[in-house]
RNA sequence: UGGGCUAUCGCCAAAUGGUAAGGCAACGGACUCUGACUCCGUCAUUUCAAGGUUCGAAUCCUUGUAGCCCAGCCA
């Protein structure tokens, strides 16, 4: 209630301006998903707003699948669908419909046009169709059958339905204008003859509406008030009134158009998605470098942060496209105090410290989350040999490196300070090595003072440690340049977008239980894969590496 | 070139004729058992451009400019 001055969305004010007027009692809104492919990003937000839209203003929320096109639409998508919509936590209770189950209702809006003399058979074929719609500039022409009578046409269009006629042969057009600036105005078909078995009715028809018409029926039918969609529909809105206005529906549902979301950085294309799958690039629709549903969530992504992100985004009529910087804020925001943060080197270089009993192995009490108390402690091995990031190590520093190099000392987080005494390199002249020695007194919660160090690093005891397989994900495109060359090939090498590396972990790690979801490392995180079966199940995501990597001063 | 829509900081986005919110990013500084986090500070005399109306304009008018969408029996 405190939310008086937060401005409103012109969604919201839509809505307002409505709900004040006495349009409508309530509200309801839906989300229709053509069941023809994999929700992604953009999906949530439109979910996510028709969903939010409806818990703000007390309506209703329906899940309708917008399957009236049987050459496109399978029953894998419907079920991987309603898994993404419910794990986006937008709740559509009982109110789970598909447009197909309106078939009957919309052969009878049909008639209904017939009868009204506006609707008629036209039996043009595509091509023709084409020629006489005219062009962008140049006004249409009427069908030669656009004078049919009501009975002939009731007749035809009848035996349309009995399956008299060939697909493409014949379909069932409005009578609007056919000189309309709007081409979505000059007479569209609303009927097509399409003898194909339908996921959810089977054979029982072979006629179906297009969306146009079936749309606004849809959504009258199930009482839906407002009708949220992307902007590409703004010039099918005088259509749709057409539609519901000739039906005389009372009360009828309003098309609102907002923009789609875009996020730089990503491959967002159905198209270029299709090709990297197919050439293995990804390794499906669920890759972690994409943005689909599936993928974000395999990556680690909960759905509070894509709440989060899409409120952040907001609503407005303007083409855009988000940085992708603002979806990791978002997840690292919300994991922030969620999540344990555990110790993992990806990089491995050899720490001995000499000082340190050989054999001699301690357990220090780590908290998973500094900030988060209730997260609890776990047990982390320490011993004579470790492991650490080989970036925290610099036999020559340059100025301000808080790191380890020689003389130097700094703390192994939750552990010890070590000063490096000495480093051991291979002869390509490779670090293998590094030598410290400890002090035992400034153990980890000891509430030692004496001194100060600037450096802090990470490590894995190296006997104990995990070794596992991690894949490092880049970015997938580079937004300058783009994803294919003008020849249509790859612009970018292969091999970056994946590495499959050898990194050691904390034993508690061991697992999966233990590393469901993200996990900070450094300032990157990582998270096992969603389909940890896999062998290389680990996915590691430095994706704000860029942040954390030390810059030299200039 | 017909119609529809859009234009406010590097990226989103408020402001509804009363003197340019906020977030992300960036950059300073403080703090720090990870150079993170946190905290503090900086970041649009100006809203695509040019004119006009007005005491007052991002908001209204005019004329331009740029971008997106539409010629499926797809959605």
């Amino acid at each position: 209630m405190e939310k008086e001055t937060v401005s409103r969305n012109f969604i919201e004010q839509i809505i307002d301006q409505d709900l004040a007027e006495g349009k409508y009692e309530t509200i309801c809104t839906r989300f229709p998903p053509e069941p023809n492919g994999y929700l992604h990003i953009g999906h949530a937000k439109s979910i996510l707003l028709n969903y939010g839209l409806a818990q703000q203003y007390h309506g209703k929320f329906n899940l309708r699948f917008d399957d009236t096109n049987p050459t496109k639409e399978k029953e894998e998508f419907v079920d991987s669908i309603k898994a993404d919509v419910a794990w986006l936590g937008a709740d559509w209770e009982d109110r789970l419909y598909f447009a197909s189950d309106y078939f009957q209702q919309m052969y009878e809006a049909a008639v209904k046009l017939i009868k009204k003399g506006k609707a008629f058979v036209c039996q043009l074929t595509a091509e023709e169709m084409r020629e006489y719609r005219g062009t962008l500039t140049e006004p249409g022409k009427n069908s030669p059958y656009r004078d049919r009578s009501v009975e002939e046409n009731l007749r035809l269009f009848e035996e349309m339905k009995e399956g008299k006629y060939a697909d493409g042969s014949m379909v069932l057009r409005a009578k609007i204008d056919m000189a309309s600036p709007n081409i979505n105005m000059r007479d569209p078909v609303i009927y097509r003859v399409a003898h194909m078995s339908h996921h959810n009715t089977g054979d029982a028809w072979c006629i179906y509406p297009m969306y146009d018409f079936a749309h606004p029926i849809e959504d009258a039918i199930e009482g839906v008030t407002h009708s949220i969609c992307t902007l590409e529909f703004e010039d099918h809105r005088p259509l749709y009134d057409w539609v519901v206005r000739e039906l005389e529906y009372e009360k009828p549902p309003k098309q609102i158009e907002f923009a789609k979301l875009y996020l730089t950085n990503v491959v967002t294309g159905k198209r270029y998605i299709k090709k990297l799958v197919e050439e293995g690039i990804v390794d499906g629709w669920d890759d972690p470098r994409l943005v689909s549903i599936a993928a974000l969530r395999r990556r680690g992504f909960t759905p509070e942060s894509i709440r989060m992100f899409v409120e952040l985004c907001g609503v407005s009529k303007a083409n855009s496209s988000v940085d992708y910087a603002m979806l990791e804020y978002c997840i690292r925001e919300d994991l922030k105090l969620k999540r344990p943060r555990v110790m993992a080197v990806l990089d491995p270089v050899k720490l001995v410290i000499d000082n340190y009993p050989e054999g001699q192995v301690e357990y220090f009490d780590v908290p998973n989350n500094m900030e988060n108390e209730e997260l609890g402690v776990r047990k982390v091995p320490f011993a004579r040999e470790l492991y650490i990031e080989r970036e925290d190590f610099m036999e020559e520093p340059p100025k301000k490196y808080f790191r380890l190099f020689p003389g130097n000392e700094v703390r192994l987080m939750n552990a010890y300070f070590v000063k490096c005494e000495s480093f051991v390199k291979n002869e390509k002249g490779e670090v293998t090595e590094v030598h410290c020695t400890y002090d035992p007194q400034t153990r980890s919660g000891s509430g030692f003072t004496g001194r100060k160090v600037k450096g802090t690093i990470h490590w894995v005891a190296a006997e104990t440690a995990v070794k596992a397989q991690v894949r490092l994900y880049e970015n997938i495109i580079d937004e300058e340049k783009g994803v294919y060359n003008e020849d249509g090939s790859l612009n970018l090498n292969p091999d970056s977008l994946k590495v499959l590396k050898e990194c050691y972990l904390e034993p508690s790690l061991d697992k999966a239980e233990a590393y469901d979801s993200f996990q900070f490392v450094r300032n990157g995180y990582f998270c096992v894969d969603a389909r940890d079966s896999r062998e290389d199940a680990l996915v590691f995501n430095r994706i704000v590496s860029l942040k954390s990597s030390f810059k030299l001063p200039k």
